[in-house]
DNA sequence: CTTTGTGAACTTGTTCACAGCT
DNA sequence: AGCTGTGAACAAGTTCACAAAG
C-alpha cells in the first residue's frame, strides 16, 4: 500500500535534518544546566562533552539553525537556549493529555520535565470508573467518555498513550478523530494513523532486546551462519531452564 | 571514576547493521502475534505491514540473518520467530535489576513485556529504607546497600536505572563496578561509562520536544483539503528513526 | 505465475580538516 | 592565538528494480 511515495511532510522549508532535531533537546538540557550555573558562554568542545556527542557534530547541528556562535569565543548560553527553544516550539504552551493512568501514566503525570519545558498536562484520562475523580499528581483523573470534549475544550494537539496494548489503537483513533495530531505511544503496538499525524513510540521491551543483542555479542565472537551451505548446525542450546513465553521451539526449516 | 569517554561501543564486528537490530524486536512481535493465530507462513509484504515498515526494508533486514524465506511462498512464521529470537539472544535468560522504585520503576516491574521475553526481574532496588521489604509486582524491594551482592549473586549483566537524575551517575558507577555491562537509563542524564559498557536511554521529555518541533511546523503546511470524502487512506507510517550508535533514542524520567 | 534476495542507485548522517572571523 | 562554520570525503541506511528460485 505504499502508494504514496515518501511523502515526508518534511521539511522543505529550512530543512533541519531529523537527526539534528533529535539532538536539540539534548543540547538544550546541557545549556539549561549551564544557564543555571550562570555560565555566560561555552565552546562547542565543552558543550559537546556535556551532551555526550562530538564537537564537530554539534557545530554542524548548530549551523543548521544559523550562525549563533562567535569565533574565538564560543556560544552565548542564554541566547542559544532561547534559539533552540524557539526552534523546537517550546516557547509556546503545549497542552497534553495522558490516556491510561496506571503506574506508567502516573509516572508520566509526575514527571517534572513536563511543565518546565512548555508542556502542560491538561488532563489525565482513564477507562476505569474507579479512578475517575481521584487525583494523580494533583490532577483529577477523568473518564474516557470525556475524551473528545477534553481535547476540544483544551485545544490539545499532543496525546500520550500509556494504556495496555489492546486499547491503544482505539484510543489513538479517538484522539485523532478529536483533533490530536501528535502522539507519543508507550503501548507495545504499531499504531495506524492517517497521514499528517505524527507518532513516536517508546518501547521498553524493544530497548531491552537491543541491549540483549549487544550483550550476547560481548561474550564471544561468533561467525554468524555463513552463506551458501545450509547451517544444519542451528544448534539450539537448551541452557535456558526458563520456559519461553510462547515456548516453542523451532519448526524445522524449509527446504 | 576516571571513566573513559563514552564513545561508541565500537563493537562493529561487521555484522548486522544497527538499524536492522533495532527493528528485529518489531518483527518478532508481529511474528509472535501471527504465531499465536497459528498462521504458518507470511510474505514480506504482509509482515512489513504488520510491523509498520516497507517490504523492501524488511527483506533487506532479513537478508542479514540469512536466507530464511522461500521464494514464491514467504517466510515460515515459527522458524523465523526462532531465528530472530536466537539472533537477539532471547533464547537465554537475562536477569535484570531495576534501580529506583518510584512510579516508573514500579511500572517497569509490572510491565509484562519484560518477563514475557526472556527477561527476568532478578531484583528491585531502592535507596529508601521505607520501601525495603515491601513487595512491588510480587518482588520485595531491596536496599541499595545490597546492590553489589545482588548483581554478583544473580549474575546480572543488564541494569535499568529509574532513579531521579541526581542519583543516576552514582548508581551507574556502582552497577558497572559490580559487573553490569548493559544499562537502560530512564533518568534524564548523560551517563559516563567505561568502554565496553552499553547504554541506551529513554527520555520522555526528548520525545515530546521532537513532537513539538513537528507539531509547530504543521501549522504552516496546509493539507490540500480533501475533496468531499474523508480520506480513508489510513496509511501506517513510521517515523521515529533515530538510532544513534551510542543509542540515542527517547527519554523518560521519574519524579 | 509469486515472492525472495540483492546489487546498485540514492538519501541521510557523520567526520574531517581547514578557511575565515574575532 | 582560539574557535566557529562548512565544503568535501566518508559511512550508514533506504529504496529501487530485477534476476533467480520455487
Amino acid at each position: 500500500m505504499a502508494t504514496g511515495r515518501t511523502h515526508r511532510p518534511a521539511t522543505r522549508s529550512r530543512g533541519i535534518p531529523e537527526a539534528t532535531v533529535a539532538r536539540l533537546p539534548l543540547y538544550l538540557r546541557a545549556l539549561t544546566a549551564l544557564s543555571e550555573r550562570s555560565v555566560p558562554t561555552v565552546s562547542s568542545e565543552e558543550l559537546a562533552a556535556a551532551a555526550g556527542v562530538n564537537s564537530a557534530k554539534l557545530r554542524k547541528d548548530f549551523s543548521y539553525l544559523g550562525s549563533y556562535g562567535t569565533r574565538g569565543v564560543g556560544y552565548d548560553v542564554e541566547y542559544l537556549v532561547y534559539q533552540i527553544s524557539r526552534e523546537l516550539g517550546l516557547t509556546q504552551d503545549w497542552p497534553v493529555v495522558i490516556v491510561g493512568i496506571g503506574n506508567l501514566g502516573a509516572a508520566l503525570a509526575n514527571y517534572g520535565g513536563f511543565a518546565s519545558r512548555g508542556f502542560r498536562v491538561a488532563a489525565l484520562i482513564d477507562a476505569d470508573p474507579g479512578l475517575t475523580g481521584k487525583p494523580v499528581a494533583g490532577i483529577p483523573v477523568q473518564h474516557t467518555d470525556e475524551l473528545e470534549k477534553i481535547i476540544k475544550d483544551n485545544g490539545v494537539s499532543i496525546g500520550v498513550i500509556a494504556t495496555p496494548a489492546g486499547a491503544a489503537q482505539q484510543v489513538c483513533d479517538r484522539l485523532v478523530a478529536a483533533g490530536v495530531t501528535s502522539i507519543l505511544n508507550f503501548a507495545p503496538t504499531v499504531l495506524s494513523v492517517p497521514e499528517g499525524v505524527d507518532v513516536r513510540k517508546v518501547d521498553l521491551s524493544i530497548e531491552l532486546q537491543i541491549l540483549a543483542f549487544h550483550e550476547q555479542r560481548k561474550s564471544g565472537e561468533e561467525t554468524p551462519a555463513g552463506d551458501g551451505a545450509v547451517p544444519a548446525a542451528v544448534t539450539p542450546r537448551d541452557d535456558s531452564a526458563d520456559q519461553g513465553p510462547d515456548g516453542d521451539v523451532p519448526a524445522v526449516m524449509p527446504a
